[in-house]
DNA sequence: AACAAAGTGTACCGATCTGTTCACTTTGTT
DNA sequence: AACAAAGTGAACAGATCGGTACACTTTGTT
């Protein structure tokens, strides 16, 4: 197996996904962008919507690797690794194209909550939440699920804020905003 | 000038596009769902673009007094209007065709800043945080505009992982992050 | 050198997209 | 009764959609 062109095509075809959207890019789109011949993309992937799955996984993959890396590398404390969250958000948010969450997207476009595109966007979210739970129960902190959904809750919304672009520092409200209710799950 | 044919339009492909999406949503099915001619919807309309924007003014209208009534009727006292704002988005979310904000998912399928559908949405969530600030005010809560900001972070954050179905009670998980936030705002 | 796997380029399919045209019918007003 | 505004239905244009067919070239392995 060489895994290189098609995760070549994975790679650009969620570069066009992510700054176009999905049902605005054609196929013939991502021919142009990525170099990769429509032959080609056929043979590893058998219709566009596969494509988009694997699209997803990449973009799941990297993204939470990317936070829980930037987490851990702004704070020791498993307390304010939680926080930081909102400083590695603020990076993101910063980004020149930045464009709001994949996932978001992807089940806005497809709604129905039995899509295959849709389920895999939920399971991504659900992720993070066990992820958050984890470090909220290291902490030590009270109530660690609930305080885990809190959390996503301020970050989701700063991420579409971020975007919808008419607040300036969505993340750092955020922020604050997670002090405080931390605040109330202190023992 | 006889508004009910156009208001007719309006409405009925508020109900299309709320339900399939933007893009998804093309002008013969519009004709198919409405009973009305295309001929005349673009009489009405110069393009489906326009149609949009016409559908996201009453969206605006719509939601915004829903809100607003709603929270008055479970609160009489303005700050726990605010908190009582989750409640209502329970009573949303909970509802049969919920799919999450129109105007999220404007913006996902028109993703450019500058492009007039990203913008109206904009004004929208805009005109939420002016709401909310003033009732804070009222409330004669300690820093009005960013506890205003910060609660609507929460009411987007709910809005969108109800949708995206992670979580079984997302207005309430907001409801119980508001009071806290709110708490740390007192005088 | 030989062979198979992988990739390319182009033309094409039927369906659907936004938007237009045109001849016709309904409706409201005077 | 007459006239204009508003609405209808169906065909059509040109572009694009997701996806396929086919003959060809490149690449890696032995």
């Amino acid at each position: 197996m060489r895994p290189t062109k098609r995760d070549e095509l994975v790679q650009k075809a969620l570069t066009a996904f992510y700054s176009n959207g999905f049902n605005a890019t054609g196929m013939d789109m991502l021919v142009k962008e990525t170099g990769i011949s429509k032959t080609s993309m056929y043979k590893h992937f058998r219709t566009k919507e596969d494509l988009i799955l694997a699209v997803l996984r990449l973009r799941d993959e990297n993204f939470r690797n990317w936070l829980y890396r930037r987490m851990e590398e702004l704070a020791d404390d498993p307390k304010e690794q939680l926080i930081s969250m909102f400083d590695a958000l603020e990076e993101w948010f910063s980004e020149p194209g930045y464009k709001g969450c994949m996932f978001i997207k992807a089940s806005s476009e497809y709604q129905d909550a039995s899509h295959p595109i849709h389920k895999q966007s939920a399971d991504h979210k659900r992720m993070l939440e066990t992820h958050m739970s984890d470090l909220a129960t290291k902490a030590r902190l009270n109530n660690p699920e609930p305080l885990a959904r809190k959390l996503l809750l301020l970050k989701e919304g700063a991420i579409v804020t971020a975007h919808l672009g008419h607040t300036e520092n969505a993340a750092q409200d955020a922020k604050a905003a997670a002090v405080q209710v931390l605040h109330a799950h202190n023992s």
